[in-house]
DNA sequence: TCATAGAAATTCTCTAGAGAAGTGGCGCAT
DNA sequence: ATGCGCCACTTCTCTAGAGAATTTCTATGA
C-alpha cells in the first residue's frame, strides 16, 4: 500500500560523491590525481563545509580517495603484491602472463621490524588448533619500499619446540621452517583460512591504513606428515597491497 | 628537530568510539545489542550531535556496529559460510549432477535470483584472459536465507560454447562445468586470484552492505588439459558472510 | 646557495540548531 | 481481537561558523 514507489533523489553529497567517482572511475582523474577540496566543493556547490567534507568522506569510505592533510584528496594508488598460496601448482604451466592483475614483489624485497618472540599462555582459539596451553609466538611486521604492508603473528606448541632456534628473534638460514625440519618436524599441509573485514586502531595504526581500507586476515595451519598441527600463523595483509593466488586441480 | 614527541591526545569522538569499543570486545556488548545513540552520547558526553555522530561513525565503518534508521544504533553480527576453494571442485562434484553451491551449503541452501545472460564484446582483461573478443556473459546474484551474499558473473569464450546450454538461464544439472564436460571441454585446473576492498555503490546495493563491509573480489581462471583457459569467472562476496578455506601441500 | 621564518592553504575537530525521514509502540475505533 | 492513525523516538541531512593542526609555498636573510 501506501505510496509513492518513487525512488528517493539522492542527498546532495551523494550526488557531489558520485560525480568525483564518475570522474575517477572514466580516468579523468588518476592514481595520484588532486581532487576538489572542502573549500572548492563549498564554493562550486554552495555548500557548508559539513557537507562537502560528507561528500569526500564518501570516496575515502570506498578507498577511491586518500586524504592528506594539510594538503588535499587525491586519488588512490593500488600497486599490490602477488602472494602465491602454493609455489608448486604455479601459473607457469597454466598460461603466464594472462593474469587479471599485474602485480608483483620482483625487485622490491621485503624487510621485517620488529620481531617480538615470546612464552604465552594461549588463547582458547589458538590452543584448540593447537592441542597446547604453552605457546612460544612471534610476532614480526613486513615491509616494502619501506612501507609497512603486513603483520604476521605465528603460533609454535611449546612443548615441541622448546630449546630451539624458533625461541630466538633470529631463526637463522631458511627461517623457522628450516628449524622446524631440523626437529623432524617439517610441514608438509598448509591450511588457509582467508577472511576480510575493516582493520582496528591497533592494526590501523601498525600498518599505516588511510581510511576506506580494509585488511585480509590469513589463519595458517601447518601440519606434519603425521596431521600433527604445528604452526598457527596469522597474517593480516593490507588489502591495498595485495592479491593472493590460489592455484589447485580439479 | 623539532617539538615536543608529545603523543596527542586523542580528540573526544575518538574516546568516545574507543569506550564502546573496549565495551564491545570485551563481550559487556553483545551480538544484535542496542548501543547508546546519538541523543544518549549528546546528554551523557555534554556534546553537539554532530560530534556524537562522529563518534558512532567510527564503529560503523569498523564494521563493528551497525545503524538502523529511525530505530538505532546495534552491534554487528557476524556468520560466515566457509568456502573450500579446492575441495568444493573435485571432479565428482561436478561430474554427476550436482551444482558446485550443495557442497557449500551445510543445511543453509543457496538459492540464486536474478540470472541474465547475454552475449556480449569482452573487456580489455577479460579478453586478454580468455584470447576471445566475443564472450557470453553469466550474471547471477546468490542469497542464503533470503540474505544476498555473492555476486557472480562468468565469462565463457563465445565460439567454444556456441549452441550448448551454457548460453541458456537454465543450464541443466551439474551446471555449467558439467556442460563444458559435455563439450569435450572439462576444466581440470583453477586459478583463483583473490583481492579485497571496499564496494561502490551498486554492489553495495545488490548486496544490501551495511556501511563498514568490505567485499573479498574473487576473480578465477579455469583450464582444459590442454591448458585452455574456458572460464573467467568474477565473483563479489560480502565479506561479512564468508570464510574461504584452501588446502595445498608443501 | 641555503636555511629559516612567515604566510597561505588545507584538512580536522567541534558547537548549536533545524527539519526530514523512518521505526515502533500505544490507544482508539471498528 | 484487529486494523488504523497518531505520536514519540531515532537516525539522517544540512546550515553557519570558529579555531586547531598540518603541510606547502614564499620571501627574507646570512
Amino acid at each position: 500500500m501506501s505510496e509513492s514507489p518513487v525512488p528517493h533523489e539522492p542527498p546532495i553529497y551523494r550526488r557531489i560523491a558520485d560525480g568525483l567517482r564518475a570522474r575517477i572511475l572514466s580516468g579523468e582523474l588518476r592514481d595520484g590525481d588532486r581532487l576538489p577540496g572542502e573549500n572548492a566543493l563549498m564554493a562550486e556547490y554552495a555548500i557548508a563545509r559539513a557537507t562537502a567534507r560528507q561528500a569526500l568522506a564518501v570516496l575515502i569510505n570506498e578507498g577511491l580517495a586518500v586524504p592528506k592533510r594539510g594538503s588535499g584528496v587525491y586519488v588512490r594508488l593500488f600497486k599490490p603484491i602477488r602472494r602465491h598460496g602454493s609455489r608448486r601448482l604455479s601459473r607457469e604451466q597454466w598460461g603466464q602472463g594472462r593474469a587479471i592483475w599485474d602485480a608483483d614483489a620482483r625487485g622490491r624485497p621485503f624487510t621485517v621490524d620488529r620481531v617480538e618472540v615470546a612464552l604465552e599462555r594461549a588463547t582458547e582459539e589458538v590452543a584448540g588448533v593447537l592441542e597446547s596451553v604453552e605457546v612460544w609466538v612471534r610476532r614480526r611486521r613486513y615491509s616494502v619500499d619501506a612501507r609497512p604492508v603486513q603483520l604476521a603473528t605465528s603460533y609454535f606448541p611449546a612443548h615441541l619446540v622448546q630449546g630451539s632456534a624458533i625461541t630466538l628473534a633470529d631463526t637463522g638460514p631458511g627461517g623457522v621452517y628450516a628449524r622446524l625440519g631440523d626437529l623432524g618436524l617439517p610441514p608438509v599441509h598448509f591450511t588457509e583460512e582467508v577472511r576480510a573485514r575493516m582493520p582496528g586502531p591497533r592494526e590501523s595504526g601498525l600498518l599505516d591504513l588511510p581510511g576506506g581500507t580494509p585488511v585480509i586476515v590469513i589463519s595458517r595451519t601447518a601440519y606434519t606428515s603425521g596431521g600433527l598441527p604445528i604452526e598457527l600463523n596469522e597474517m593480516v595483509l593490507d588489502s591495498a597491497a595485495y592479491v593472493l593466488q590460489y592455484d589447485f586441480d580439479a
